[in-house]
RNA sequence: CGCGGGGUGGAGCAGCCCGGUAGCUCGCAAGGCUCAUAACCUUGAGGUCACAGGUUCAAAUCCUGUCCCCGCAACCA
């Protein structure tokens, strides 16, 4: 039986700096939605790269001294870096400056000239030479001396630029339509009514090209003009999937997307724009876009004049990849904002990795080593407290799937921890350090029993922290080949009579630097 | 009258849509256990649910108004 696909992606990073935390939480959200799915039994693609084109990049690259293009090849290797670092587990990688994305760009420009909706005409409007960037009419005021000022305070001239523009204005009714009959195609669903509202306000067409500057990929047939960056930007996800070549394998298997995991700054580009675009160029529209929240550091949004910006690799290198990861998407709501401190991070790690599932894991197989010489015992019949664990072990895949529909990734957790609470409540309760002497018999059912919970609850794991779940499975000596949700329920336990590794520890406590004990 | 989110025990949050003993995590206090990563388990203290009106037998939850905080406002995860 063929895999039911699934093609996910994140927003494409602009790389006119080093990437900073936020890039680092959607791609890491993306990736454990990636690795959740295929662990589902998914054939899933998982997107990631970079968007290299647009003034902001000439700009930063003119102040540097270096042509855009060493400055987007420096940087990207940055954003690599980072990826590859935290862990995650991206298929493919796209840069807009590829040559695979002019043809597929240029492409969907003619499919939308073809149908109509690009004409060329003049942009105008205020400008302002010193911020380099046009206002609204209504964001300026006339100074004293009669001279126009922008928002910033800085004179500005009404200046007219030759265009092509977008026939945004065709789309409203079937934006709308779109909206009212996928109502989930923005979640969380906040920002579909915001977006709703923008739509209902009506819709101008859409400046889709420039020609003050080269930097970008050539309009067909007038190459004077480079697109708009976001026309090339969001053309990236089909890109990738092998459009132009829209009876490829590879575009007919993933096209269309299943989710567009994005900030919420950028709902409107994805919402509006991207979905016009597509209906335009006769291709489907993708089913989702999932709008995650802000991390504020301590509260404070990040910014460099603040000086509270922190560098997702000192986090790593701090707390662990997998701690990292952890603590965002258990600690945000996902679709939130959310705040970070060290202070916070600390008390997550040590409190439900280590505390909680670490030393359960580490006390009970210490037990299994010691009193059973490292073999997994078998169980004897299960008394009503042991069916209740079970019960609730087997409850999780079920509840993690659900959460999952709506990308409630904190759910998820949320679910698989709670099971985690009560197996330590179980522990206690059952005593087995106690039933040593006793009744090794039942000692014996208690540390399975143990075993099982922890085994499902590190393949449900797996997609937030896929080194230290993986740990914990070798410790289980569970195959490789056995650590996809299939096997989660009561259908298949761990095997009696598996002889164990010795058991290590996998999640440490985390401990202050200087020496001082943290929490 | 620009748009949106929010104000719930010390901290961070859930509950509010579908009114009816205010719940979770962390922290704090006491007790238990001693297998384990000074971890685990139990119990407890602590809240006029921003404020003021209104509806109701009954409001954190519905309605009206006020105050405060935070984002966004078409380059920005």
């Amino acid at each position: 039986m063929a895999k039911p696909r699934y093609y996910v992606t994140t927003a494409i990073a602009y790389p006119n700096g080093a990437p900073h935390i936020g890039h680092a939480y959607e791609v890491i959200a993306t990736d454990a939605i990636a690795r959740f799915m295929r662990l589902d039994g998914y054939d899933v693609f998982f997107l990631t790269g970079t968007d290299e084109h647009g003034i902001k990049m000439l700009q930063t690259a003119a102040k540097e001294g270096v042509p855009p293009r060493e400055l987007a090849d420096r940087n990207v290797a940055l954003f690599q870096k980072m990826v590859k670092r935290l862990n995650c587990s991206n298929d493919d990688y796209i840069r807009t400056t590829e040559p695979r994305h002019y043809a597929s760009s240029q492409a969907i420009w003619e499919r939308m000239a073809k149908n109509g909706d690009i004409y060329l005409s003049k942009y105008s409007g205020w400008y302002s030479v010193r911020d380099e960037a046009y206002y609204a009419e209504d964001e300026t005021k006339l100074g004293d001396n009669g001279q126009r000022l922008g928002p910033l305070g800085t004179p500005v001239e009404w200046v007219e630029e030759e265009s092509y523009f977008f026939k945004l204005s065709a789309y409203q009714d079937k934006l709308i339509d779109l909206y009212t009959r996928v109502p989930d195609f923005v979640l969380p669903r906040e920002r579909l009514n915001e977006v709703a509202s923008f739509v209902r306000g009506g819709l101008k067409d859409l400046s889709v090209s420039r020609t003050t500057f080269t930097w970008g990929v050539p309009v067909p047939g007038d190459p004077k003009h480079v697109m708009y960056v976001w026309v090339d930007a969001l053309t990236n996800y089909i890109t990738a999937v092998g459009f132009p070549d829209t009876a490829s394998a590879q575009f007919k298997r993933y096209w269309p997307a299943d989710l567009h995991v994005i900030g919420k700054d950028i709902v409107r580009f994805h919402a509006v724009y991207w979905p016009a675009f597509l209906m335009s160029a006769g291709i489907e529209v993708p089913h989702r876009i999932y709008s995650h929240g802000f991390l504020f550091n301590r509260g404070e949004k990040m910014s460099k004049s603040v000086g509270n910006v922190v560098d997702p690799f000192s986090l790593a290198d701090a707390y662990g990849v997998d701690q990292f990861r952890y603590f965002f998407l258990r600690e945000v709501p996902f679709g939130q904002d959310g705040s970070y401190s060290h202070e916070a991070i600390v008390a997550r790690i040590n409190a439900d990795l280590a505390n909680d599932l670490g030393n359960l894991a580490q006390r009970s197989l210490t037990m299994v080593a010691r009193a059973f010489g490292g073999t997994l015992p078998a169980p004897g019949e299960f008394s009503a407290n042991d069916q209740a664990i079970l019960a609730q072990a087997d409850a999780m895949v079920a509840k993690a799937r659900d959460a999952m529909k709506t990308q409630a990734l904190h759910q998820v957790l949320n679910a698989v921890w709670a099971v985690v609470a009560e197996a330590n409540r179980y522990f206690a309760g059952e005593a087995p350090w106690a039933l040593a002497k006793t009744d090794p018999k039942r000692q014996g059912t208690v540390l399975y029993v143990t075993a099982e919970v922890i085994r499902q609850v590190a393949i449900l794991a797996q997609p937030f922290m896929p080194d230290s779940a993986g740990k914990l499975l070798d410790l289980l000596a569970v195959p490789a080949d056995a650590r996809d949700f299939a096997r989660l329920g009561p259908a298949r336990r761990l095997p009696a009579g598996a002889q164990l590794p010795p058991p290590a520890p996998v999640f440490p406590r985390y401990v202050e630097p200087n020496g001082d004990k943290a929490n």
